[in-house]
DNA sequence: TCAAAAGTGTTATCCTTACACCCATGT
DNA sequence: ACATGGGTGTAAGGATAACACTTTTGA
């Protein structure tokens, strides 16, 4: 009977749980023994919780001890295991994928939970340094050849070749990289068979499986995935609504919030006229005080107006200059 | 047995499928005897369809005829009945909504399946020609009595009070109009009693319900509710996506094209001003032939450059100018 | 003194907005 | 002739990007 009820469909929510530490983006995980890394995670039960949301920071609570605030839904994977098969035994599980964003310092994560740099999973999303290196010396020339492969079923309706992928996805043939294409470039590696989780979930032999270096540290069932769609939405989020303050603490100099935004952003900004970017959106006021401790002269403390949450045209950071 | 497993979770999918129609939107609908319409609409079965979206076209194909093209996946909502209660018979059904975008000339929809104008059931969306009556007439007055009654379970964490919610969603108090808040609107309708569902799903009585006029056709299930969100996306995207030209013929003339994005956004644009913003984006190319069914000079015909999707920056239709 | 970061000023350029105005066709 | 929509030109204003430069602290 119990056999019965787990053949059906299981909704899984995942949180993809940004803070910021050392004026790094880190995300909560909790590593089980020799496992790899998953997000905080537990199954939707309709009677415990009325709505997904609340279903979710439940369970973040129970497993982390944090206290959600802001909480976006992300997208729903149907295939978290990738292929349902008749036979299979236990639910099929559909997983929500949900961005929080939390301010408080995350030293203090109960149980198994701990956080760790987002760019660890993601590493060729950081530009900050400039290009990285593993893209040229490792992604790239794999891409390239997968690329002159025979495609196999992959009947898309705009249909694009691998190497038109390439091209938008990763910036090769001179194109340039677009920030917020995580997820897209994710799931080309994936695809390609470049990324750990694909020879986890039984796809077919790809030559490079012998010798393919670790591309980032992979994450349980689809839940690189999830974090992947994190980092799309929040780097494109940024530029229209003011979440960044979610990450911050109450004051903060321009300096810092510059630090953040390139952080999460991967890219650098021009100092000068971010500054006055973000000045000329009223999104934040003086707080009269100063921080000496900036390594140079004292900056002005600023914090967020949260007033600025009810006025029109709320727009989030503008930031198009990246120079290195 | 059968009773064991239906006491689990079901997947609904639905689309919200627009399509133009004498230049105005349409969406898709079902209509069964006097119910009240649906979206197409059908259960996620794992077994059957890899992916959610597999499963979505299937179902739309099955229930319209109807190939889709572009899809895209709007939001899971846990509550479509509004309500889970222990003692509920059949499974608890967690709904994702889809927007899908169609060309073809919809009239040829097959069995129950028509296509119904999408300002019928959100009718306080449409301000090409100036502010709705209704919104003056019927439901700002509502609104404001429902502002200064008590709230009661709405433990908010940005805490916004009932009033400030008016304010940014129905641009009272001189704030102005948002396009783009289709659903906060919808759903604060539905939270104050104002849409049909609400009664429908077993609400506590509300002063209104005797002499409640209907504020737009209400829908089957959380239909309505799927239709707003995919305005509000849709609406959104027109501003730095190509997506627009989904719903349009391979060839057509710029004012027509200007029509549809009125009619999708809700409002008028300035026409010379346009013209000019769509032809530097680039998204679009003269055919060579000319449209002489125009009511005045011959208009030059043209079409979507297909290339743009490859495009850096390919960003949508600019268009901040509204004036009646 | 130097390094590091805070902060100010200025300019060229581009984009948007808002006008004004002319063109070609059908009735 | 005139209504309707097509189509062009241009000037004012604002925002951005790219400079150069000064100020204030700690080591």
């Amino acid at each position: 009977m119990r056999a019965q009820i787990e053949s059906g469909i299981e909704i899984g929510l995942n949180a993809a749980i940004v803070g910021v530490r050392d004026g790094q983006p880190h995300i909560l995980v909790t590593r089980e023994g020799a496992h790899w890394d998953a997000l905080p995670y537990g199954p939707f039960t309709p009677l415990d919780h009325r709505t997904l949301d609340i279903g979710l920071r439940s369970w973040v609570r129970q497993q982390t001890g944090f206290e959600l605030g802001y909480v976006e839904q992300l997208y729903t994977f149907g295939d978290r295991g990738r292929h349902a098969r008749r036979g299979d035994t236990g639910p099929h599980i559909v997983s929500v994928g949900y961005l929080a964003l939390i301010a408080e310092d995350p030293a203090a994560a109960m149980g198994g939970a701990s956080f760790a740099r987002w760019y660890g999973y993601l590493p060729w999303e950081d530009w900050r340094d400039g290009k990285p290196g593993m893209l040229s010396d490792e992604i790239e020339p794999r891409l390239q050849r997968w690329a002159v492969q025979p495609g196999q079923d992959e009947p898309r309706v705009p249909a694009l070749t691998r190497s038109e992928r390439l091209r938008i996805c990763f910036a090769m043939q001179g194109a340039d990289w677009d920030e917020e294409k995580v997820l897209e470039r994710y799931e080309l590696l994936y695809e390609a068979g470049l990324a750990a989780e694909a020879k986890r979930d039984g796809h077919e032999a790809v030559e490079f499986w012998d010798a393919l270096p670790q591309l980032g540290r992979p994450m349980q069932f689809d839940h690189r995935r999830v974090l992947a769609t994190a980092m799309s939405r929040l780097r494109g989020k940024l530029k229209y609504r003011p979440v960044i303050f979610e990450l911050l603490p109450d004051a903060f100099t321009l300096f810092e919030l510059q630090k953040i935004v390139e952080a999460i952003s991967g890219h650098h900004l021009h100092k000068q006229n971010f500054r006055r970017l973000v000045e000329n959106t009223g999104l934040v006021e003086p707080t009269g005080d100063v921080s000496t401790q900036t390594g140079g002269r004292p900056a002005k403390l600023f914090r967020f107006r949260r007033d600025a949450l009810l006025e029109r045209g709320s727009t989030g950071v503008r930031m198009k200059a990246g120079r290195v």
